[in-house]
DNA sequence: ACTAACATGTAAGTAGTTACATGATTGG
DNA sequence: CCAATCATGTAACTACTTACATGTTAGT
């Protein structure tokens, strides 16, 4: 049971899901490959913390949809109290822009822009997410009571969306100061 | 060479530096323990990136003192014009946030209040890098010019604070909610 | 015709962590 | 006396990525 299984479990704990759809919804909050992620799923119920029922498809290939155990929701919430690690940041951009100064300014300039316009894509897609939750709502703002699990996704959607806005910022920012010269 | 190779060449490219000092430094922008760093300075000297001469001391451990060479300098240039990869972040806490709902609200207040705590000691002590950057500049203002090594240095830690204070504040909006009830 | 989405899996490799190993000096 | 800082290294392990492997359907 290593950190992404506990996030897998986090997932399974709202809703029985397969494996290929557990890739999609981890990848913003813990990047992973199916490669990592199927393996771990198989381990994850041998060991009595997912069951799964195969579904049969005739138009899509099959899939195995995971269901988590109630042993599986005593470790989740088990692990919650428990020591938290320190978060993990790595950047390629962060280690380029503390050698930009060793290049020509044209080329640090289109760095940036594109890092910018990678930042500003991901707040469109994460503010979409915020609409698409505060629609399923109906605007009864059940989403900002803690203890349900959409309080949960809205709090991490927000974080993701002001972490890219923050970032488009800090582009912008530097741009100015490289263009001024 | 991975990318932690090129963050490695980045600081030594300002000026020569021990192992120990670039596990040091090269901490808040890239991760890694000494057991990583110590052999792939050993991979990247033997492949002419890097010299070094050994600096025998009475008082503390021997230590090598790496220098950066052309070769490396030239590799350093043609990276950055490299593909970026896409940034990787990895937060515990936030897989925890994920499944708070699961858990009791004083469970969860300690949980964000610990979490607040260290991001705001974060931030101080980037301020404090901060500070001493500008201590260092005698108020000349050199390092916002793009061109010069205090730039780069400058925008990073001007990026690692704000992070700080927005995980800070993100922190605070949530325990306002989960107080509230 | 080709590309993307759906769907699961294994093999081989790289990157990163934890633990083992050593040893002097300084400060509380 | 104990912990921290300085200083470098290896061994064993875990985590993660890339590449290989297969196959259908829907849309351009």
């Amino acid at each position: 049971m290593n950190i992404l299984s506990y996030g897998l479990l986090g997932l399974l704990a709202r809703e029985p899901r397969s494996g290929y759809d557990l890739t999609q919804y981890i990848k913003p909050f813990w990047p992973a490959k199916h490669s990592q992620i199927y393996p771990l799923l198989g381990k994850m119920e041998h060991d009595g913390y997912l069951t799964f029922d195969l579904i049969r498809q005739s138009d899509k290939p099959d899939k195995k949809i995971y269901t988590i155990t109630s042993k599986g929701i005593e470790e989740l919430k088990r692990w919650i109290d428990e020591p938290t690690s320190d978060p993990v940041n790595r950047d390629e951009m962060m280690l380029k822009a503390y050698s930009i100064w060793l290049t020509d300014p044209e080329k640090a300039i289109r760095l940036f822009e594109e890092r910018e316009k990678m930042h500003a894509e991901r707040a469109v897609y994460y503010e979409s997410l915020l609409v698409k939750l505060k629609e399923d709502d109906q605007g009864e703002q059940r989403y900002l009571s803690p203890g349900v699990p959409t309080f949960s996704r809205y709090i991490l959607l927000t974080k993701a969306l002001t972490d890219s806005k923050n970032a488009v910022e800090w582009c912008q920012w530097v741009l100015s100061m490289l263009k001024k010269g």
